[in-house]
DNA sequence: TCTGGGGTCCTTTTCCTT
DNA sequence: TCTGAAGGAAAAGGACCC
C-alpha cells in the first residue's frame, strides 16, 4: 500500500454563466425568451434611459428591448432555455432569430458585469483551493490533490464545499467534474449539468468515457471528427483501438500521437495558476461591406481608432509588443492575416498604425471587406523590455565584423 | 438571411543565411 | 556563379476554445 494521494483534478464550469448573471440583475425576465448578444448597439442606451429613478428589478418586461424592433448585424451569444425552445440559439444571426422569434427579449454583452462576477466565483475558490487555472470567463481547472479534504468520496466533498460556497455569495450554480487529470475532468463536468457533481477514476475509462463521440475530447473539433469519421472512427473507445500508426499517418506525428494518448484518458499537464498573454487585437464587423478604394475614409479612420484601442490595451495592462499584424474578412468570408515585426518593442498607436500599414500593403485589397482587425503579438512586459534594452548590447556588432 | 470578438496553439510555407 | 542541403525566423493559414 501507498499513501501518496491520487491526482484528483477538478473542472468547474458556470451553468448558462452570461443568462444567469443577467437573470440576476433582471429577474422579472426568469422564464421568458432572452437573448444575448448583438455587441455595441443602442440597446445598452435603450435600457439605461428606462432606468432612470428605478432599480433595474423594477424595470417593466414591456420597456425591454425585443427581437423584433432590431436591425443591423450581430450574433446570439447565447440564449435563455425559453428562447432556445423557439430554434434560437448560440451563434445564430440575429436576423434570423428575429423570424423565429421576434417577442424575445435582447440584452447586450456586458462583459464588464460577467469579469465582475467572474473574479468573485475565482476568489472563492482560491480560498479553498489555491492551485487553480483560468480557462475563460466562467471555467476553471482545479487541482484537489494537495487540498485537506480533497481526497474524500474522490473529489466529491471538497466539489460540494466549492459549489455551495459560489451559491451562497453570488446566487449562481456551477458543474464540477472530477478526475485524474484534466482532459477527463472536463469531460466530467458535461456529465451531470447543471449544478452537478460527477467523479471519474482510472478504473472508470471504458465504462464512463469510451462511449462518447469523439467530439466530447476537448481539442477535437468538426474539422478533425470528419476526419476520424471518415475512418469509421466515431466513439472515444474505437479511437483508443485504432493502430497509432494509422492515426500518425492521417494526423501527423504530434497529433496522431495526442489523439491515442486522449482516446486512452491519458493527460499528464499540469493546472498551471499563472500565464502571460502573447498577443493582443481588436477587431470589427462593418455596418455594410467597405472597399479599400470606395471606401478608403471611412476604413482609414476605422483602421486608426483599432490600432488605438490596442495600443491603450497594451498600455493598460502593462505590455509591448514588436510583430504587428492586420486581419481581413472579405466579403466571402475568407480570412486574410499579414504580420510585420518591427525593431522595437512598442504600445504606441502611432507605431502600430505604421508597421500595420506597411502589412496592409501586402495584402490583397481588391474584395470588399466585411472585418477589420489588427493585432501586436511578440508581447513582453513593458518593465522586462526597459531591462532588455538597458543591458548591454549583444555581441552583434562583432558578429557582423566577422561575417564582413 | 445569415454567420462576433478575443484569444492560443500548431502546421505549413516562405525567406534568409550558411 | 550556380546549386542544393539544412536550419531558423518570420509569415500565413487554420483549427479550436470560450
Amino acid at each position: 500500500m501507498t499513501d501518496l494521494p491520487l491526482r484528483r483534478i477538478a473542472h468547474l464550469d458556470m451553468d448558462a454563466f452570461y443568462a444567469s448573471v443577467e437573470l440576476l440583475r433582471y429577474p422579472q425576465l426568469k422564464g421568458l425568451p432572452v437573448v444575448i448578444g448583438g455587441g455595441r448597439r443602442k440597446v445598452d442606451e435603450d435600457l439605461i434611459q428606462s432606468d432612470q429613478g428605478r432599480a433595474l428589478h423594477e424595470i417593466p418586461v414591456a420597456e425591454f428591448p425585443v427581437l423584433r424592433d432590431y436591425t443591423g448585424r450581430g450574433v446570439i451569444t447565447t440564449a435563455t432555455y425559453a428562447a432556445r425552445q423557439f430554434g434560437v440559439g448560440s451563434a445564430m444571426g440575429l436576423m434570423k432569430a428575429a423570424q423565429l422569434c421576434p417577442q424575445a427579449v435582447l440584452l447586450p454583452v456586458d462583459f464588464a458585469q460577467y469579469r465582475h462576477y467572474s473574479q468573485r466565483f475565482k476568489a472563492i475558490i482560491t480560498e479553498i483551493a489555491p492551485v487553480m487555472e483560468n480557462r475563460g470567463v466562467d471555467e476553471v481547472y482545479i487541482d484537489f490533490t494537495e487540498v485537506p479534504g480533497g481526497q474524500r468520496e474522490g473529489g466529491r466533498v471538497l466539489a460540494r464545499l466549492i459549489q455551495k460556497a459560489i451559491f451562497e455569495d453570488t446566487g449562481l450554480t456551477c458543474s464540477v467534474g472530477v478526475a485524474p487529470n484534466k482532459l477527463l475532468a472536463k469531460m466530467a463536468s458535461e456529465f451531470n449539468k447543471p449544478n452537478g457533481i460527477s467523479v471519474v477514476m482510472e478504473e472508470d475509462l471504458q465504462s464512463a468515457i469510451w462511449p462518447l463521440a469523439c467530439r466530447k475530447i476537448n481539442g477535437i473539433g468538426p474539422k478533425a471528427d470528419a476526419r476520424l469519421q471518415a475512418l469509421d472512427i466515431h466513439t472515444i473507445g474505437q479511437l483508443a483501438s485504432a493502430e497509432p500508426a494509422a492515426l500518425a499517418q492521417h494526423f501527423g506525428p504530434k497529433t496522431g500521437a495526442w489523439l491515442h494518448a486522449a482516446a486512452h484518458g491519458r493527460d499528464n499537464s499540469a493546472v498551471h495558476t499563472s500565464s502571460e498573454p502573447v498577443s493582443m487585437s481588436r477587431e470589427t464587423t462593418f455596418e455594410r461591406d467597405l472597399h479599400a478604394v470606395h471606401d478608403r475614409a471611412a476604413l482609414g479612420a476605422i483602421f486608426t481608432k483599432l490600432c488605438e484601442q490596442v495600443a491603450a490595451d497594451l498600455q493598460r495592462k502593462g505590455y509591448v509588443g514588436r510583430t504587428i499584424g492586420v486581419k481581413l474578412r472579405f466579403t466571402d468570408f475568407r480570412i486574410a492575416t499579414r504580420d510585420q515585426t518591427i525593431a522595437g518593442y512598442t504600445d504606441q498607436a502611432a507605431a502600430i498604425r505604421q508597421a500595420a500599414g506597411q502589412a496592409l500593403k501586402r495584402a490583397p485589397l481588391d474584395q470588399r471587406l466585411r472585418l477589420l482587425g489588427v493585432r501586436v503579438g511578440g508581447l513582453l512586459l513593458k518593465q522586462d523590455a526597459a531591462a532588455l534594452a538597458d543591458a548591454p548590447a549583444e555581441p552583434a556588432q562583432h558578429a557582423l565584423f566577422l561575417t564582413d
